[in-house]
DNA sequence: ATACTTAAGTATCAAAACGATACTAATGGA
DNA sequence: TCCATTAGTATCGTTTTGATACTTAAGTAT
Protein backbone atom coordinates (compact mmCIF):
# COMPACT_ATOMS: atom_id res chain seq x y z
CA UNK A 1 0.00 0.00 0.00
CA UNK A 2 2.58 2.47 1.29
CA UNK A 3 6.30 2.05 0.58
CA UNK A 4 8.94 3.28 2.44
CA UNK A 5 10.17 6.18 -0.59
CA UNK A 6 9.17 9.59 -0.18
CA UNK A 7 9.22 9.27 -4.14
CA UNK A 8 6.29 7.25 -4.18
CA UNK A 9 4.39 9.62 -1.41
CA UNK A 10 2.41 12.62 -3.18
CA UNK A 11 3.94 15.20 -4.98
CA UNK A 12 4.74 17.57 -2.04
CA UNK A 13 4.89 20.90 -3.54
CA UNK A 14 1.59 20.49 -5.17
CA UNK A 15 -0.28 19.17 -1.91
CA UNK A 16 1.32 22.48 0.22
CA UNK A 17 1.04 25.10 -2.53
CA UNK A 18 -2.90 23.96 -1.92
CA UNK A 19 -2.58 23.85 1.84
CA UNK A 20 0.51 25.24 2.61
CA UNK A 21 -0.33 29.19 2.72
CA UNK A 22 0.03 30.80 6.08
CA UNK A 23 -3.45 30.37 7.13
CA UNK A 24 -5.08 27.26 5.15
CA UNK A 25 -5.01 24.89 7.51
CA UNK A 26 -6.46 27.63 10.56
CA UNK A 27 -9.18 28.10 7.91
CA UNK A 28 -9.74 24.44 6.83
CA UNK A 29 -10.06 23.14 10.22
CA UNK A 30 -12.99 25.12 11.44
CA UNK A 31 -14.92 24.67 8.17
CA UNK A 32 -14.47 21.33 8.27
CA UNK A 33 -15.08 20.36 11.74
CA UNK A 34 -17.55 23.32 12.85
CA UNK A 35 -19.32 23.43 9.44
CA UNK A 36 -20.47 26.26 7.43
CA UNK A 37 -19.05 29.69 8.74
CA UNK A 38 -19.65 33.47 7.03
CA UNK A 39 -16.90 35.74 6.51
CA UNK A 40 -16.98 37.61 9.82
CA UNK A 41 -17.64 33.90 11.64
CA UNK A 42 -13.95 32.92 10.36
CA UNK A 43 -12.64 36.86 10.97
CA UNK A 44 -13.80 36.05 15.07
CA UNK A 45 -12.60 32.74 15.33
CA UNK A 46 -8.90 33.48 13.80
CA UNK A 47 -8.32 36.84 15.73
CA UNK A 48 -4.98 36.97 14.71
CA UNK A 49 -5.75 36.94 10.70
CA UNK A 50 -6.05 40.47 9.02
CA UNK A 51 -9.24 40.69 7.02
CA UNK A 52 -6.91 41.13 3.51
CA UNK A 53 -5.42 38.08 4.26
CA UNK A 54 -8.63 35.98 4.88
CA UNK A 55 -10.07 37.24 1.83
CA UNK A 56 -6.80 36.07 -0.13
CA UNK A 57 -6.87 33.05 1.33
CA UNK A 58 -10.38 31.99 0.99
CA UNK A 59 -9.74 32.89 -2.36
CA UNK A 60 -7.05 30.35 -2.69
CA UNK A 61 -9.18 27.91 -0.86
CA UNK A 62 -12.21 28.27 -3.30
CA UNK A 63 -9.68 28.03 -6.64
CA UNK A 64 -8.37 24.74 -5.30
CA UNK A 65 -11.83 23.50 -4.82
CA UNK A 66 -11.62 22.63 -0.91
CA UNK A 67 -13.82 25.52 -0.20
CA UNK A 68 -17.38 26.64 -1.76
CA UNK A 69 -18.41 30.18 -1.27
CA UNK A 70 -22.20 31.38 -0.90
CA UNK A 71 -22.96 34.80 -1.96
CA UNK A 72 -27.02 35.78 -0.93
CA UNK A 73 -27.82 39.04 -2.29
CA UNK A 74 -28.68 40.55 0.97
CA UNK A 75 -27.33 44.22 2.61
CA UNK A 76 -25.67 44.01 4.24
CA UNK A 77 -23.70 41.40 2.48
CA UNK A 78 -23.92 37.41 3.52
CA UNK A 79 -21.15 35.42 2.64
CA UNK A 80 -21.29 31.34 3.47
CA UNK A 81 -17.88 29.15 2.90
CA UNK A 82 -17.92 25.73 3.83
CA UNK A 83 -15.66 22.97 2.99
CA UNK A 84 -16.36 20.65 -0.13
CA UNK A 85 -16.45 17.33 -0.02
CA UNK A 86 -12.53 17.30 -1.24
CA UNK A 87 -11.87 19.73 1.45
CA UNK A 88 -13.58 17.73 3.84
CA UNK A 89 -11.22 14.51 3.14
CA UNK A 90 -8.38 16.15 4.90
CA UNK A 91 -10.05 15.73 8.50
CA UNK A 92 -8.07 12.25 8.51
CA UNK A 93 -4.83 14.44 8.28
CA UNK A 94 -5.90 16.85 11.25
CA UNK A 95 -7.02 13.93 13.57
CA UNK A 96 -3.45 12.68 12.42
CA UNK A 97 -2.02 15.82 13.52
CA UNK A 98 -3.90 16.01 16.98
CA UNK A 99 -2.97 12.67 17.31
CA UNK A 100 0.90 13.68 17.17
CA UNK A 101 0.46 16.75 19.04
CA UNK A 102 -0.93 14.82 22.02
CA UNK A 103 1.80 12.13 21.99
CA UNK A 104 4.53 15.02 21.95
CA UNK A 105 2.92 17.14 24.73
CA UNK A 106 2.90 13.63 27.00
CA UNK A 107 6.57 12.21 26.23
CA UNK A 108 8.10 15.56 25.91
CA UNK A 109 7.36 16.46 29.82
CA UNK A 110 9.18 12.49 30.55
CA UNK A 111 12.53 13.17 32.14
CA UNK B 1 -11.81 10.09 21.19
CA UNK B 2 -11.72 12.37 18.61
CA UNK B 3 -14.76 15.10 18.80
CA UNK B 4 -16.47 17.21 15.96
CA UNK B 5 -15.59 20.72 17.63
CA UNK B 6 -12.56 22.45 15.96
CA UNK B 7 -11.51 23.45 19.70
CA UNK B 8 -10.75 20.68 20.85
CA UNK B 9 -8.55 19.86 17.81
CA UNK B 10 -4.81 20.88 18.32
CA UNK B 11 -4.58 24.65 18.63
CA UNK B 12 -3.19 25.21 15.06
CA UNK B 13 -1.23 27.67 15.19
CA UNK B 14 1.33 25.75 17.24
CA UNK B 15 1.24 22.74 14.82
CA UNK B 16 1.78 25.23 11.90
CA UNK B 17 4.13 27.45 13.30
CA UNK B 18 6.28 24.09 13.47
CA UNK B 19 5.02 22.51 10.41
CA UNK B 20 3.62 25.10 8.07
CA UNK B 21 7.08 26.79 7.05
CA UNK B 22 6.85 26.71 2.57
CA UNK B 23 9.37 23.97 2.42
CA UNK B 24 9.51 22.28 6.06
CA UNK B 25 7.28 19.35 4.98
CA UNK B 26 8.93 18.52 2.02
CA UNK B 27 12.19 18.44 3.93
CA UNK B 28 10.42 16.68 6.77
CA UNK B 29 9.07 13.66 4.12
CA UNK B 30 12.36 13.02 2.79
CA UNK B 31 14.00 12.92 6.15
CA UNK B 32 11.12 10.29 7.78
CA UNK B 33 10.77 8.07 4.46
CA UNK B 34 14.32 8.41 3.02
CA UNK B 35 16.03 8.69 6.21
CA UNK B 36 19.38 10.91 7.18
CA UNK B 37 20.35 12.58 4.20
CA UNK B 38 23.63 15.15 3.46
CA UNK B 39 22.95 19.32 3.49
CA UNK B 40 23.70 19.22 -0.79
CA UNK B 41 21.63 15.46 -1.01
CA UNK B 42 18.31 17.43 0.19
CA UNK B 43 19.29 20.07 -2.04
CA UNK B 44 19.74 18.35 -4.57
CA UNK B 45 15.91 15.91 -3.62
CA UNK B 46 14.48 19.31 -3.41
CA UNK B 47 15.65 21.57 -6.70
CA UNK B 48 13.63 24.59 -6.22
CA UNK B 49 14.73 25.91 -2.76
CA UNK B 50 17.73 28.16 -2.62
CA UNK B 51 20.68 26.83 0.06
CA UNK B 52 19.67 30.00 1.91
CA UNK B 53 15.82 28.75 2.87
CA UNK B 54 17.04 25.40 3.22
CA UNK B 55 19.68 25.90 5.93
CA UNK B 56 17.02 28.61 7.68
CA UNK B 57 13.84 26.19 7.20
CA UNK B 58 16.48 22.82 8.95
CA UNK B 59 17.67 25.45 11.51
CA UNK B 60 14.30 25.96 12.41
CA UNK B 61 13.11 22.19 12.55
CA UNK B 62 16.30 21.44 14.77
CA UNK B 63 15.04 24.19 17.38
CA UNK B 64 11.96 22.94 17.11
CA UNK B 65 12.85 19.42 18.12
CA UNK B 66 12.02 18.08 14.29
CA UNK B 67 15.59 17.57 13.23
CA UNK B 68 18.84 16.37 14.10
CA UNK B 69 22.31 17.68 12.85
CA UNK B 70 25.37 15.83 13.11
CA UNK B 71 28.51 17.84 11.81
CA UNK B 72 31.26 15.78 11.10
CA UNK B 73 35.10 17.92 11.49
CA UNK B 74 35.92 17.08 7.57
CA UNK B 75 36.87 19.32 4.70
CA UNK B 76 35.23 19.69 2.60
CA UNK B 77 32.60 19.89 5.17
CA UNK B 78 29.99 17.37 5.93
CA UNK B 79 26.84 18.01 7.64
CA UNK B 80 23.64 14.80 7.42
CA UNK B 81 20.49 15.68 9.07
CA UNK B 82 17.75 13.29 10.08
CA UNK B 83 14.38 13.28 11.91
CA UNK B 84 14.19 12.96 15.45
CA UNK B 85 11.79 10.38 16.69
CA UNK B 86 9.40 13.47 17.10
CA UNK B 87 9.92 13.37 13.48
CA UNK B 88 9.54 10.55 12.62
CA UNK B 89 6.07 10.81 14.46
CA UNK B 90 4.67 12.86 11.39
CA UNK B 91 4.54 10.01 9.24
CA UNK B 92 1.12 8.94 9.88
CA UNK B 93 -0.05 12.83 8.77
CA UNK B 94 1.94 12.11 5.84
CA UNK B 95 0.10 8.94 4.48
CA UNK B 96 -2.99 10.68 5.28
CA UNK B 97 -2.27 13.13 2.92
CA UNK B 98 -1.23 10.56 0.61
CA UNK B 99 -4.46 9.17 0.76
CA UNK B 100 -6.24 12.25 0.42
CA UNK B 101 -4.64 12.92 -2.80
CA UNK B 102 -5.05 9.62 -4.49
CA UNK B 103 -8.90 9.82 -3.31
CA UNK B 104 -8.74 13.33 -4.97
CA UNK B 105 -7.12 12.86 -8.41
CA UNK B 106 -9.52 9.55 -9.27
CA UNK B 107 -12.26 11.35 -8.36
CA UNK B 108 -11.84 14.62 -9.81
CA UNK B 109 -11.92 12.71 -13.18
CA UNK B 110 -14.97 11.44 -12.76
CA UNK B 111 -17.93 13.38 -14.77
C1' DA C 1 54.59 27.39 -2.96
C1' DT C 2 50.35 28.36 -5.84
C1' DA C 3 46.17 27.45 -7.57
C1' DC C 4 42.07 24.50 -7.79
C1' DT C 5 38.39 21.69 -5.90
C1' DT C 6 34.67 20.57 -2.80
C1' DA C 7 30.63 21.13 0.77
C1' DA C 8 28.21 23.83 3.64
C1' DG C 9 27.33 27.50 4.56
C1' DT C 10 26.96 33.52 4.90
C1' DA C 11 26.22 38.26 2.87
C1' DT C 12 23.88 41.20 0.11
C1' DC C 13 20.31 43.03 -2.36
C1' DA C 14 15.81 42.53 -5.19
C1' DA C 15 11.14 40.52 -5.33
C1' DA C 16 7.15 38.66 -3.31
C1' DA C 17 4.15 37.83 0.60
C1' DC C 18 2.07 39.63 4.48
C1' DG C 19 0.21 43.21 7.96
C1' DA C 20 -2.04 47.68 9.43
C1' DT C 21 -4.99 50.94 8.37
C1' DA C 22 -8.28 53.31 5.85
C1' DC C 23 -11.79 53.40 2.49
C1' DT C 24 -16.13 51.61 -0.38
C1' DA C 25 -20.93 49.90 -1.49
C1' DA C 26 -25.79 49.11 -0.68
C1' DT C 27 -29.78 49.26 2.14
C1' DG C 28 -32.86 49.84 6.27
C1' DG C 29 -33.79 52.45 10.22
C1' DA C 30 -33.45 56.70 13.57
C1' DT D 1 -30.00 63.03 6.23
C1' DC D 2 -27.08 60.39 8.68
C1' DC D 3 -25.72 56.20 10.71
C1' DA D 4 -24.99 51.23 11.26
C1' DT D 5 -23.87 46.88 9.22
C1' DT D 6 -20.95 43.28 6.40
C1' DA D 7 -17.81 41.90 3.15
C1' DG D 8 -14.95 43.31 0.98
C1' DT D 9 -10.83 46.61 -1.85
C1' DA D 10 -6.77 50.09 -1.87
C1' DT D 11 -2.66 51.67 -0.25
C1' DC D 12 1.51 51.52 1.91
C1' DG D 13 5.18 49.78 5.15
C1' DT D 14 7.40 45.59 7.01
C1' DT D 15 8.88 40.88 6.86
C1' DT D 16 9.96 36.63 4.13
C1' DT D 17 11.77 34.60 0.48
C1' DG D 18 14.67 34.36 -3.82
C1' DA D 19 19.07 35.08 -6.74
C1' DT D 20 23.57 35.63 -6.79
C1' DA D 21 28.05 36.01 -5.14
C1' DC D 22 31.39 35.30 -1.58
C1' DT D 23 33.79 32.50 2.36
C1' DT D 24 36.30 28.78 4.68
C1' DA D 25 39.54 24.97 5.24
C1' DA D 26 42.11 21.07 3.74
C1' DG D 27 43.57 17.99 0.16
C1' DT D 28 45.37 17.56 -4.70
C1' DA D 29 47.46 18.74 -8.82
C1' DT D 30 51.07 21.89 -11.02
Amino acid sequence: MHDKSSSNLCPAPLVFAMIGGKWKLSILQILIFDGTKRFGELRKAIPEITQTMLTKQLRDLERDGLVERVVYAEVPPKVEYSATEDGVGLMPVFKEMHTWWEARKSWSKAP
